[in-house]
DNA sequence: AATCATCTTTGATTATTGTCAAAACTTTGC
DNA sequence: GCAAAGTTTTGACAATAATCAAAGATGATT
């Protein structure tokens, strides 16, 4: 499935730098799990709500506390959901790719966004217009539980994530994120990090020092890193390191 | 209207020592803010998915990873979620009480539950069956806008935590926390900590004796303690000292 | 291929929080 | 009112992660 979805996303981009017409917006929508589900002809409306939108990197989508007008799907590349503090700290609180949707919560109750959004590589998404789309919840059961759907997921992501950082070291907290990047489960196996290590320690609630340590502790369990790329030589040695459960999919398949 | 509330209670409780009958329940649920704009004619089917259930401290309503037949609204009482690791640590997720709902998102998708749930004080709570909710849902789009209102303040109360805890200091959490349960602007404000010194920690994601050192801290800034008595004598210097930005409520108003 | 900027690692040090143990304080039941 | 159980605080210490500074890598640009 990844390989067709890249080579969907090919046609996409060069149909944007042409213009894009209402039946590749249509094309892409079906595409996107959170609509998977839902029949042809409310998608065509749906597609009248929605602007596909071409961010290059630190595109900086919106602000936390800015009026929650849009909800976002991403179709490509990278986007960080983030709360910054008065004095310049920040805390990332996901990472999202393809197929995944965000800020869909604060377009409820006409609410402000509660993070702000940024592309941390170049990237294609999808703004669907807020007040219109509530309306068709309303209307459209399918939909409504479409949106539950996906937001328990969300919820449940955050909860691991919470979880971690109460109980977990950072050590163990890079071992579950290396693991759930993982795909197969024979080992060695050779995982590419998807985005920079600055990123992937804010990501997992630390400092880059403080990744470059956890990651060197993970030597030990038969994990080396060359650069973007990580080869985990054990995987239950690993997963015994960090007192893993199965682990929730950080990247979207 | 906290008055009226708890008076209301009374009455509850009278009833439940000797039985329940529907229209007590529908009663309540009126009373609930995710059931408050929903029509009666509604409501009254929904009493026949609803168990009132009086249940005391220690009482284990659910385990993680059960599966999730019912969600629950608390009557009266104090409710703990948490995630447990094989270990021993636990990780508070919340403490909810009157007026919350919680474990709606797990009855989608017929999950199981993310988080465990406890008594923390003697409590009354209404049970709600999954299944035909979420048929209900299906058919009265109410329903699902309220669900989707609720599941997105949830899901700010997990992000301001995840920041917290990533951003802030033990201290600066406990002020937040102060200030969230905190009534009136005005010095000096007499606070009653809800629940338990030790569960207030694990519910800010510290140990116990962190706590006590966060609280002795916060002395420098005016607070003082006894017992479950908090004084807040400068609430503009607490929440300088925590950088806090206008605060969400931990407790239901 | 050399330069600049950015990212990553390492080292030394400090700050913060956790751990373990004991003492002080509360609460509850008798 | 006293014992017993449970909570909270304090102290000494250990572990963990952050900070600051510098050195290595890596990558992009010329």
């Amino acid at each position: 499935m990844e390989f067709g979805y890249f080579a969907y996303l090919i046609t996409i981009r060069r149909n944007l730098d042409t213009s894009m017409t209402n039946e590749d917006t249509l094309a892409i929508l079906k595409k996107v799990p959170l609509f998977s589900r839902i029949p042809d002809a409310e998608l065509k409306d749906l597609v009248n709500d929605s602007k596909i939108i071409e961010a290059p990197l630190h595109k900086v989508l919106f602000l936390q506390d800015d009026p929650a007008d849009n909800f976002y799907v991403v179709i490509n590349g990278w986007v960080k959901l983030y709360r910054q503090t008065k004095d310049g700290d920040e805390a990332v609180i996901e990472v999202l790719t393809h197929g995944q949707s965000f800020a869909e919560a604060a377009i409820f109750e006409k609410n402000n966004y509660p993070v702000s959004a940024e592309c941390v590589t170049d990237a294609v998404l999808i703004a669907i217009k807020g007040d219109t789309f509530v309306d068709r919840i309303e209307r459209e059961p399918k939909f409504a539980m479409q949106m539950l759907s996906s937001m328990s997921r969300r919820l449940r992501t955050h909860i691991d994530f919470i979880e971690r950082l109460v109980v977990k070291s950072t050590s163990e907290r890079l071992g579950d994120f290396l693991l759930s990047l993982s795909s197969a489960d024979s080992d060695p196996e050779i995982i590419h990090l998807p985005y920079d290590k600055t990123l992937v320690a804010a990501r997992l609630g630390m400092k880059p020092e403080t990744l470059s340590r956890a990651l060197a502790k993970l030597r030990s369990v038969g994990v080396e890193t060359h650069g973007h790329e990580v080869v985990v030589k054990n995987h239950q040695a690993l997963r015994d390191f960090c007192k893993s459960e199965a682990e929730t999919r950080a990247v979207a398949s």
